[in-house]
DNA sequence: GACATGGTTATCAATTATGATAACATTGGA
DNA sequence: TCCAATGTTATCATAATTGATAACCATGTC
């Protein structure tokens, strides 16, 4: 963490887990499995636990995050957030 | 518009317009051209038009739509709303 | 008119995300 | 233990996004 080119890479992706941890917390909140939800996506299981923790991480299009929310029962609202300056 | 098949295409699309309204908006708001955006985010300003208002709507990554919003000075906030039922 | 600026469009290559299948790990219950 | 359910991982193929270049349009200014 000291290097600051790792601490640039951890930071960049630290949205990527805050967005995983909500995912999941939301689809245990509606009491759904993968496979339920994968269901409704029209796709499969192993592809929503790469979303929700893969190992290898991604960014998801938004289009994948949308339909997500959607067979949940959410939708998905954007908010840009002015970053104070130092 | 009659045509359900069309109209779930376009609600489906609605939140991507909603998301160029607003980068365009963040942009202007902060006096700076795609060019310069393009720059700082380290890409082509014919890139960021196309992420603006290209006439083949995509939706872009997380990565994507981060980067943009860093360039100007915000981070992107992702909530989710519950739909009502009908 | 010539020119610079900002934005658009078209195109192709490169990268990345997603889909699908199969095998595996883990947990809890009968 | 055996089994079912849930989630994970690996892999490959397909689809989609992104990058880069170039040409173009529109506007305003000299």
């Amino acid at each position: 963490m000291a290097d600051p080119e790792f601490k640039k890479e951890y930071e960049a992706l630290a949205p990527i887990w805050e967005l995983r941890k909500e995912l999941i917390k939301l689809r245990l909140k509606e009491g759904k499995t993968q496979e339920q939800v994968a269901a409704i996506m029209g796709t499969k299981k192993s592809n929503i636990s790469r979303l929700e923790s893969g190992e290898k991480i991604s960014f998801p299009t938004l289009s994948t995050i949308s339909k997500y929310a959607n067979a949940l029962g959410y939708k998905v609202k954007l908010e840009f957030e002015h970053i104070s300056q130092s």
